[in-house]
DNA sequence: ACACGGATACTA
DNA sequence: AGTATCCGTGTC
């Protein structure tokens, strides 16, 4: 059965969070889809962070628990999800780029506009569109909302031997978009996933 | 390859 | 005020 994912597990650095968060399931009111696909973003020493030029993103991480949601507008045009990570060795924030549909499928192709189930969330900007996420959303928290939460996966719910074998399915890679700080593996996929956003290069 | 588009943080 | 920048998508 899935569990509630609660908020010490955003209690950690955001690269490990990350990784953590490839399998879990992202459940958002009647629409539901396993996270296939992350990037990590440190609060110090990344210059591809918002936390680097941005002072209200500074002061969002010192005002708000672990595991709030950060949304934001980007180019002008898409919300893109995030999570808060605070409180372990590094703070900073977990991006949401792609995730695999299990729940609500034709409400989500309806809000996209499109059909393709492969494409329906395969990048930060479409999986918000499917889920209906926005600035709304931004400062809350899910931990306290059991409407829109965070489940772990059956896969994540095995004994600890199991779940060591789990995090093999987890690729690192370059982060995608960026200029700066580009050289850092924060990327994280689940291997062989058809439903990201971009094929991990070989 | 390129248009689309708004919040943020600069300069002046 | 004006300008540069930004973690993307869809269509050309």
């Amino acid at each position: 059965m899935a569990s509630q994912i609660e908020r010490p597990f955003f209690e950690t650095d955001p690269v490990t969070c990350a990784q953590s968060l490839i399998g879990c399931e992202l459940v958002w009111g009647k629409t539901a889809g396993r996270i296939v696909e992350t990037e990590a973003y440190a609060e110090h020493d990344d210059h591809a962070s918002h936390t680097f030029l941005r002072r209200g993103t500074r002061k969002f991480i010192e005002i708000h628990p672990a595991g709030t949601l950060y949304v934001y507008l980007n180019y002008g045009v898409h919300w893109l999800l995030n999570f808060l990570v605070k409180g372990g060795s590094a703070n900073g924030f977990v991006l949401i780029r792609a995730l695999e549909p299990t729940e609500g499928r034709n409400l989500m192709a309806r809000r996209r506009g499109r059909s393709g189930e492969r494409t329906l969330c395969s990048g930060p900007g479409k999986l918000t569109q499917a889920f209906d996420i926005t600035n709304r959303h931004d400062e809350m928290n899910l931990c306290v909302d059991p409407r829109h939460c965070f489940a772990r996966s059956s896969q994540e719910d095995v004994d600890s031997s199991r779940r060591s074998q789990a995090k093999a399915d987890v690729v690192a890679d370059e982060r995608i978009g960026i200029t700066r700080s580009a050289h850092h593996l924060w990327r994280f996929t689940e291997r062989g996933s058809k439903f990201v956003s971009r094929r991990v290069k070989s």
